[in-house]
DNA sequence: AATCAGGATT
DNA sequence: AATCCTGATT
């Protein structure tokens, strides 16, 4: 039995919006935690990962855990005929062959009820290894959107270079070449480019992915996000309270930044509301310089996920997959694509 | 000799849109009412029937009845050529072959002239049963709109059913099922769902219908409305003029109401300048539970006059076409559609 | 019918 | 910036 509520259909619309064109058919894998889905992209070339937490729903409920089959695309129609202020609740019995989803105006003058058959899709379990990524560059995802686009105009691949300079984004091809620099801005005491002790400080302390992280969340929660960020879709949770209250515990000198990353989650918060036009500043943390080139075609679709939040991480190493990250308020998504091999 | 003003091309323009999919010619039927159009659609099987009522026009005369036989798609080509605020003069000559149209500028710095030529189309009369429904549905017909719209992506046909705790559309197919069910939300004193007798109660006094009737014309002409809908669309002049006399004499209660319907059509007027926001409620008149099956092609059709009024009421009885109805300022546009048989 | 692009609107 | 509405296109 599923009974998940979810308050604004918009979010689910957004979330459709930014994956479907990538996956056409997935399992939804609801359990205790929450609902995520994991898939290949259509060509199987790019990984998709999405984590809804059990905490950010409005009700949230999974007796035992089960793989809901779902075809994006009649998944995306349905949602369709919710309003976005809608509330949506998701429901399934344990047998079902169907998901139930039912959209209620606020005002509760109106009931839509739709039910959408499921399909058994057999689940190619994915391991997503734990890196630690040399680059991590935080930034304004309609400004990642904007720039995808842009240098597809000129060519299939874009390369990322991430230096203390700041991350530079180029192509070229028969029209001409172009590149974007974008230097750190945000604002903070961490936004000028870290010399490399800095740096490795930074990544010990893991202070940028928990900033992120917990302008949504609890701070408890972190690294929990973060596991299911870089390990698994599916971590165990046990294991990660663990993981946390370990490093809680060895790094006390965390907490003042923890506070800090508190500051920006009232922050977050009222920008949502208020402060629409200012965008994310960017910020790198930077342990290693990379340079990576990736596939524009696959980044276009991923920077489509920029309605759901305002701010992107791109994980880079050298020679290992990039990880795209989106943290919104009800949980992540995540795209995987490995770098071009040449400078094709 | 016909001479009819509208103030504004852009209520032509609507009513081309909502009707020039389903009717490719059709006779624009002019007399000293108004101007009337009365098709059964390209396929035989829906009825359109329009009224703009003489008194409606900025400016009204027609001398002798006259049947302008005109190619709805040349007519809305035509119209495209209007600024939606132009003034629209429409002018025929007694034995004319040609509709002359005339587009000003409010400032009367611009004056389009254009002339559309005639056909000669054979009326096929169409005597329209003048039923008493058992249940009148009155909502939004945007509402309306997007759940034909919505329940369109799942399945062909759409079952409508009405019961005291509101109306239900639903539809299924190859995605899965929908339904959508609307509360009545009127927010007036008749907004709570009745039982049967206060049901009884509101028939015998009519109020419903009466309500709705006079939200746009004189309650006077509540008969005269019923023939234009359930008699004929040529109707005798003079016949009416007297049929109306009758009714005035004979029920003087109805003058009150007269009035009442006067302010009516100014909260009308005022609603559309100001209360767009404001959704028509949704409001159920119930002498009988109905349960009908449409086809959703159909409905989405007569959905598209939805710009022409803010509310649509639905006139259902069961094992009888549907009057799908919208009041505008101008006049009245109704569509007929009989239910599927089955449950297919 | 459905998707896409453009323009208007809030 | 995002949504809505329209027109165009496949």
């Amino acid at each position: 039995m599923l009974e998940a509520r979810v308050k604004q259909a918009v979010v689910l619309k957004k979330l459709l919006d930014a994956i479907k064109e990538l996956v056409s058919d997935g399992n939804l894998d609801c359990t205790e935690e929450g609902i995520s889905l994991q898939a290949m992209d259509n060509s199987h070339i790019a990984l998709v990962a999405l984590k809804l937490e059990a905490s950010e729903f409005d009700e949230y409920r999974c007796d035992r855990n089960m793989p809901l089959g779902v075809n994006l695309a009649s998944l995306t129609k349905i949602l369709k005929c919710a309003k976005d202020t809608d509330v949506v609740t998701l429901k399934a019995s344990d047998d079902a062959d169907a998901l139930n989803l039912i959209f209620e105006s606020p005002k509760e003058d109106r009931v839509g009820e739709y039910e959408m058959k499921l399909m058994d899709i057999d689940q190619e379990h994915l391991g997503i290894p734990d890196t630690q990524y040399d680059a991590t560059v935080s930034m304004s995802s309609a400004e990642f959107a904007r720039i995808c686009r842009d240098l597809a105009v000129l060519g299939e691949s874009v390369k990322i270079e991430c230096s203390k300079e700041g991350v530079t984004f180029s192509a070229d091809g028969e029209v001409g070449k172009g590149s974007v620099l974008l230097r750190q801005n945000a604002g903070q005491d961490r936004s000028r480019v870290k010399d490399e002790d800095e740096v490795d400080e930074d990544e010990k302390l893991d202070i940028k992915p928990k900033t992120k992280r917990e302008a949504r969340r609890d701070p408890d929660e972190d690294d929990e996000d973060g596991q299911r960020s870089d390990v698994d879709v599916k971590p165990d949770i046990e294991g990660e309270d663990e993981l946390q209250d370990e490093e809680e515990q060895e790094e006390g000198e965390e907490r003042p930044k923890k506070r800090k990353a508190g500051g920006k989650k009232d922050k977050a918060n009222k920008r949502a509301k208020k402060e629409d036009v200012e965008e994310p500043g960017v910020s790198i943390i930077l342990e290693r310089q990379v340079s990576l080139t990736f596939s524009l075609k696959y980044l276009t679709n991923f920077a489509k996920s920029a309605p759901l939040a305002r701010e992107v991480t791109l994980h880079m190493s050298n020679d290992v997959p990039l990880l795209v990250q989106f943290e919104f308020e009800q949980g992540t998504l995540q795209f995987f694509l490995a770098p071009k091999i040449a400078d094709e």
